[in-house]
DNA sequence: TATGAATGAGAGTTCATTCAT
DNA sequence: CATGAATGAACTCTCATTCAT
């Protein structure tokens, strides 16, 4: 009893548990949101459990039931921006056909789509989990070489394709180290402070143009 | 008594007063000193006064004569490092005749020797000082703007100098915000860690080419 | 319906009660068990009643169910080895016809038997359950004085069928004491340790030999 | 200046040094006595180090100055008592020369002189210390090992000084072990009790008749 | 000036217990 | 009966800062 109606096995679940399931989802949700929210506004280290709790509607217990401890929250959250910048802004560098457009379309993908929509991960990103704990700091660097890794592959697939050489054998990581410091510097200058400018679009643009020409240049391209 | 044998006014110290005003100025560097190593090493949060004023030899109370606190230190530190960066980095900017070579310049100036020289002072520049607090966030973007400024006002006059233009308004300052990213995580990203790879030089190299090509590009040189 | 086939009268029970109730038995047994495990391995304090429902393969809110609180698991497990000991060890107090060989019966199923077969017993009894908390200590205090009256009780049945007489009226029980006290150190000190020695025999031996000699001299048996 | 009046090189302190000093001694053990009279009181679990800080008229953080944690508190407790029995009791087992008198004189002194005047560190040692933490248990059972081993080498001169033989290799130190027990027992069941029985000497001097008794008995002395 | 003992607010974390399902 | 998520009081411990000497 209380099967859900295509119940043809033991592998479904009640209704109720199935309901009861999706209420951990969105408490864990809700707790990591709140916990986004604060990191962002007071800083990590000036944020106490309590005040996560407190926003987001639960006990203490309650986060410590979903969440190791903090560092556990920042790196979930660390966990989550990076899946969310590497299946919008990775995909870019994936799919485009191995030209230059791959990398000005990753590039409006980041500062128009991806800083627009989530300048909280942003800052998240690339304020609030820098320096904050040895563990953060290891794991946040792990997913920046992922990010690395990508952008080098990218520039890989680009060389054989256009049948062009990088002047050296460190060139292809190197730049993919600038491109990341591009992003995260015009991220930070301008799309987490307080009043953002209007003119972010042309700024994204100016961004974009500098990298691609800084490609561009490297390899003799044009 | 007790001045020194030129006393002739007012304003000369006795020599025990000047001993004393060194002395001073001693115990002011050693504390910051070991501030410094102790950020670096272990983090600034879980760094506390005490663990310095044993570093430095002195006690709790004489850290607190020389520093209004523990922010403070922080604060002096990128000071310091700030005026640092500035009269190496940021002279190159200033002395190069306004031409792309100044940029070439002080991208070696940084990579090379600033980078080699003061790894801690790197690290404090761009791991420990970000997201501890919003005074020292505050203090950093001040003198983050400052270099910022530098580079633009380099970019403007190497463009009257050499007589192009830039694509638009806001072009400047992108193209100094994403030279200081990428120094930035180059940095970070290959001079911070344990084991610093040994082709330093030309990691270095390539990046500038990069930023040079960046500029060239936009600008339309060659 | 569904009676057992002998049913007669109300008291019988059907058999799905009857199933019932023996499940609730291995239910209640199965977490007294893992209580005990627990408290051996990890100490009483250190244990939560989630780790017990755990290792018993319960939730929480069972363990809740058959037993009123954390103490009472306690005081549980100390009623069980106290009826145990009583009935084994105390047993030969009672048995043995009134003459030494009782002392040394019982001694002998002490350490060879019982702390053989019972060891986590035995750290409940003389580890875990000594200064826990006031109930507990009260409790084990009043199983503790059963003990002593059993002693006491033999050793006064033993005078008047040798007919001799204790130094003092208080002498009694003082031996008594001193005999728990005997029992307990000897199997804290060897039985209970990670690495038991083999002469476990030789130690149990001497220590009843021990004993008998103190009440056969404080007597003037022999 | 400042130096007491027979300063006649480095090593003296100032006076208000020493006297610095001599309140360091006295905080420590305020705080210590504090949480001995708790940790009997209230046990030691169930006291918390603000209630300690109450009693001892301090902040919690001079607790944490003096002491590394609450562990620490119990094990210095611990440390000092035992070095007290051994200084107390375990003296007379070494002085008395090598007869059976030394252990009825360690007998009194224990039961009349220690528990008599220590209550509470009895109380410490045979109650709060036992099953608390395995870091305690450890220390504890070291303390424990050196009484074993004191009472051993009494044992081991007596049987060399008087010539006899005990019945075998183990005997001595199971011996020891009892006589251990029977010291904890008898103190633990008549001495820390609230309402102490008026008929303590008689207790004692039974229980030393009865573990006297049992030497003799084992080593066919008389 | 220099010292370092003292402070105490506040942090992170645990866990016995409850109760709606 | 069984479940396990939720609670929140209570705990231990840290540490920036002060201040009498």
């Amino acid at each position: 009893m209380e099967k859900t109606s295509a119940a043809k096995n033991g592998e479904v679940l009640s209704r109720s548990a199935l309901r009861r399931q999706r209420e951990r989802e969105e408490r864990y949700q809700t707790i990591l949101k709140a916990a986004e929210s604060m990191f962002v506004k007071e800083g990590y280290h000036q944020t106490s459990i309590n005040k996560i709790a407190d926003l987001a509607e639960v006990s203490v217990g309650t986060v410590y039931f979903y969440f190791k401890n903090k560092e556990d929250l920042l790196i979930q959250l660390l966990d989550e921006i990076s899946y969310l910048f590497r299946s919008r802004v990775g995909a870019e560098f994936r799919n485009a056909d191995s030209t230059l457009e791959g990398f000005m379309n990753a590039g409006h993908m980041f500062f128009d789509e991806f800083c627009n929509k989530y300048p909280e991960k942003v800052a998240i990103m690339y304020r609030e989990s820098i320096g904050q704990s040895p563990l953060v700091d290891q794991y946040r660097e792990k997913l920046h070489n992922k990010s690395i890794q990508d952008i080098s592959a990218a520039l890989k697939r680009m060389s054989e394709n256009m049948n062009f050489r990088f002047p050296s054998e460190e060139s292809i990581e190197v730049i993919a180290v600038c491109i990341m410091g591009i992003y995260q510097n015009i991220a930070s200058h301008y799309m987490v402070s307080k009043e953002r400018p209007k003119n972010l679009e042309k700024i994204g643009r100016n961004a974009v143009s500098f990298l691609v020409g800084g490609i561009r240049d490297m390899c003799g391209l044009r």
